[in-house]
DNA sequence: TTGAAAGCGTTACCAA
DNA sequence: TTGGTAACGCTTTCAA
């Protein structure tokens, strides 16, 4: 295990900024943290033998005697996809405001990697954690808030009531969806997308069978099962429908997330004279950037990041600071519709 | 400034461990960072009582105490490239492997996040730095470096010899996509992108230039300037492309990046019939991921992000732990041509 | 308003 | 192989 030691220079210490001053080690301290404390004369003379000095506080030392950090962690399910990073952002603004800095951690999709940056955050130990965790992964998170870290679920519920988490309405955004393409005058829909263990696609796909099922039967719904969210996937179930006979083809699907629509329409358009929005409409999850250069703009259910990220680090920073009065609660933001060409009929 | 107390429960310390397995603290210390200095039934003892006491060790006692750190921080330029996001997964195996971890942040190309993450890794101390930092603007580093933290540059060049970096070799880059294009038998080129302040770009190009230079005037390379590097800037051009009279038009196009060529795609392919490749064969650069969804699949220039992500966290392992003997030096790693749909014509 | 001194939880040295 | 103890650099009482 290496180690490696910080300074190899002469690196000036509060000592050295006291001693300096002609004043003493508290009073230094007091300067830094309580000026009000400090006469002025004493406090501009301290100020300007640390700007001589280049006195940096040593945040370590800091955080162990005020037993206290200013460092949240933020393990990312996925830095990939660009929501993860409009969450961050938002997180990252709301904390400055009250003194906090985030450290991305991403764990991408891999399990040790999450478990490897929980133990970090929690020997470190951080202030406080965002955390957006692997479907049903929530393994180690109880031994981090035991030792009183907070933890702010991020796309995923608590196991328990005792517990913040922000989450999007998924099963709002699957029904938008279905709606809008129900307004488009699809009558055969099909869900694209592996529902069986990941809950946001879970509840999408009911808020897609809730939006139907409004039609008393007027409309199909379809389930068409994907191993998992990427490309590859919506490629797959895109050959799939060219294969079928014209009339059992869907003329209106929605996509689990965005990289199965691209799927879908890249192996939809290079092989047939199917045409969106056309032939079918299409709708993608998230509003992922990748998708905002597609040749046909995916029209989407976008996540609302940054709000979501702004309002987990609300809750932590309550939870932070005011531990006693806080109250555990959850969150839920509404996604958005964004209509672009692929499922724009009239 | 919010400050946040870490333990509002009862978190056993080592002295804790101690008391409760019969022996010193000292005792515990070498269980954990010497095991072979203890005697094996001791040692079982102690690391039964851990186990039973849910114990772990305080990172910033022990980065106090030692002098040292694990933490490598990570700044990145935007993560909302790939290719950085490429670099963070290949020094994080790297750095693993050596015990250290990596905590990244994105100063998403704005110089003040830039500058309050490099403070922050400074005062925490970090033990080391990897940073893709904005074209021109080093501002801060040195003071890390005088500090003893070493720093490793990715993507940018150091102001003086005395640092490592890791670059990839954009000449070469520029060189080969415009050879490619040659091959393809293009004959009036046009290089895309930003390049009076951005010298990766401004290298692209060069290597651009020589390549057509060796043709002897048989074909000619224009420079397109752009405002950014973005999707926009791509559909700009590419709508002023089709203004042209047709043999004022390019037939072989290097974008400076991806996003832009995925940018002129879009604009040339909506409104003409222009086709590619064969009226324009276009090339990318840096094998964004959002590309690789687009209808037509974009040959590109692939920075080997991945290896320089490595390359980074050796050399900086290096410096961390063998300062003395560390040479610095900066390693460039070659980018290599992937031929996709766009670019090829025969 | 200032100074002195006791921690914070660990490491590392020196004796035993 | 173990125990005692002085650091590490800072915050925070408590007196002066």
């Amino acid at each position: 295990m290496a180690q490696t030691s910080i300074r190899s220079h002469d690196i000036p210490r509060m000592s050295d900024v006291a001693t300096a001053a002609g004043v003493s080690l508290g009073t230094v301290s007091n300067a830094l943290n309580h000026p009000d404390r400090v006469h002025p004369d004493t406090l501009q003379r301290i100020r300007q033998v640390i700007d001589d000095l280049g006195f940096v506080r040593n945040a370590t030392a800091q955080s162990l005697a005020a037993g206290s950090s200013t460092v949240v962690g933020f393990i990312a399910l996925n830095l990939a996809n660009t929501i993860f990073l409009d969450m961050s952002a938002g997180a990252e603004a709301v904390a400055a405001k009250s003194g906090y800095s985030i450290l991305l951690a991403n764990s991408g999709m891999d399990v040790e990697r999450q478990s490897t940056y929980l133990d970090l955050f929690r020997q470190l130990p951080a202030a406080g954690l965002l955390f957006a965790p692997m479907p049903h992964l929530l393994s180690g998170m109880e031994q981090i808030r035991q030792r009183g870290q907070p933890i702010v679920l991020l796309n995923a519920s608590p196991p328990a009531a005792n517990q913040c988490a922000v989450l999007a309405n998924d099963e709002h955004g699957g029904y938008m969806a279905a709606r809008h393409l129900l307004e488009q005058g699809c009558r055969r829909l099909a869900f694209a997308g592996y529902i069986d263990s990941w809950p946001p696609l879970q509840q999408r796909y009911l808020g897609a069978v809730r939006a139907v099922s409004e039609t008393a039967g007027a409309v199909q719904l379809e389930l068409i099962p994907t191993h998992e969210v990427r490309v590859e996937d919506g490629v797959a179930i895109g050959q799939r429908i060219l294969d079928r006979k014209p009339e059992r083809r869907p003329d209106g699907i929605i996509a689990g997330a965005d990289l199965v629509a691209n799927g879908i329409i890249g192996a939809v358009m290079t092989s047939s004279a199917l045409r969106f929005p056309h032939d079918i409409a299409i709708i993608g999850y998230d509003d992922n950037r990748s998708s905002w250069n597609a040749l046909i703009p995916l029209s989407t259910m976008a996540q609302p990041g940054l709000e979501m990220g702004r309002a987990a680090a609300e809750l932590l920073i309550e939870e932070m600071t005011q531990a006693d009065s806080h109250v555990h609660r959850q969150v839920m933001l509404e996604p958005h519709l964004v209509v672009r060409d692929s499922s724009r009929r009239r």
